[in-house]
DNA sequence: CCCTGATAGTCCATTGATGAACTATCAGTC
DNA sequence: GACTGATAGTTCATCAATGGACTATCAGGG
């Protein structure tokens, strides 16, 4: 997709004009709104792209790397797909198609479920725990250095404000499905 | 492309579980951190995820929109293929394709520059103006929803929190390439 | 002028994601 | 205990995105 030529803040700067235009030529247009909501896809799409090209080397994308920290952070080191769907915010087919591929390493092993024979058992293997072992450690110190600047509080807020959003989210799509 | 089936906030008390999991297996991970990058990109993801519903519709992406609205907001209502790459944050090959379509559908022109035979030249025609003032105002009402319950003082705060965490990104960028 | 390096846009081959259809299993009902 | 509806997982065909290679043009030195 690319485009990781100008800083981040040179193309908020540009939104930000943009939308300003924008409002000139259509008033009801809410400038602050349509900003913050641009802002934040694009931290959180430049979060996630910065990840993936981290994750590259050793042969995963954000995708991958996301489900098999699911089956690492679970109490036994086991879950079922759709399970990880949910977690993962992926789609049936998809997370097929990770499996395949975290099988194919050797990361996770996929037996049939014995309680219920539709369900199949993911299981994180020794190579996997390994992996994420290795990786975690070079990946954390970026969100450190990212947040240095923000005292406790800051980061409190943040959370609390990002929660709040999520909460408006969910309501506004829920009126939408009634 | 899916999961939309639990509410935001339920997924995201099942990565806040998950985070604290991990980190009670290897203290160094920093929680808050971990979970505030997530919930932003979870965030930014739904959002421009539900905006691609809304807009499908009528036949166009998010990436489709983004761009419709930067030659909308450009003050001539014109632009090289390579200055929407950076608006869109979109390869030049995306472009391309994108620009294709657009073209197909009568929204925008393409024609060659005069002033440098490399560049090329898009429009926003009489037709894509239309469907920008068609759209825009079946968008904002949801953004305005989304913020009902923020006041202008909580929306400046996180408008600069966003504006800080941004600068900090473009900074461990720039310190990984040197 | 002519070269070199850079930029603009496009094309093509490959990989990745998506949605519809399908099989198998389960849970509840009559 | 057969039937209906729901759930789990996979397969396949299609569409979208990616990266590399290519052509054309420009800008700056020699």
């Amino acid at each position: 997709m690319a485009a990781r030529e100008r800083p981040l803040t040179d193309r908020i700067a540009a939104l930000q004009a943009g939308v300003q235009r924008v409002h000139a030529r259509m008033p009801a247009v809410p400038v602050r709104e349509v900003v913050l909501m641009r802002v934040l896809s694009l931290l959180g799409w430049e979060f996630t792209s910065g990840l993936d090209r981290r994750l590259r080397p050793h042969g995963l994308n954000d995708a991958d790397f996301r489900t098999l920290m699911a089956l690492f952070s679970s109490p036994d080191g086991m879950a079922h797909p759709s399970e990880l769907c949910h977690f993962v915010t992926q789609s049936r087919t998809n997370m097929t198609r990770i499996s395949d591929a975290l099988v194919a390493r050797g990361l996770v092993t996929r037996t049939p479920s014995v309680e219920d024979r539709r369900r199949i058992v993911m299981r994180i293997t020794a190579k996997g725990e390994a992996l994420v072992r290795k990786l975690l450690p070079r990946l954390y110190p970026i969100l450190i250095a990212l947040f240095a600047g923000f005292s406790a509080r800051d980061k409190q807020t943040l959370e609390t404000t990002l929660l709040r959003l999520a909460a408006a989210l969910d309501a506004v799509e829920a009126r939408k499905e009634a």
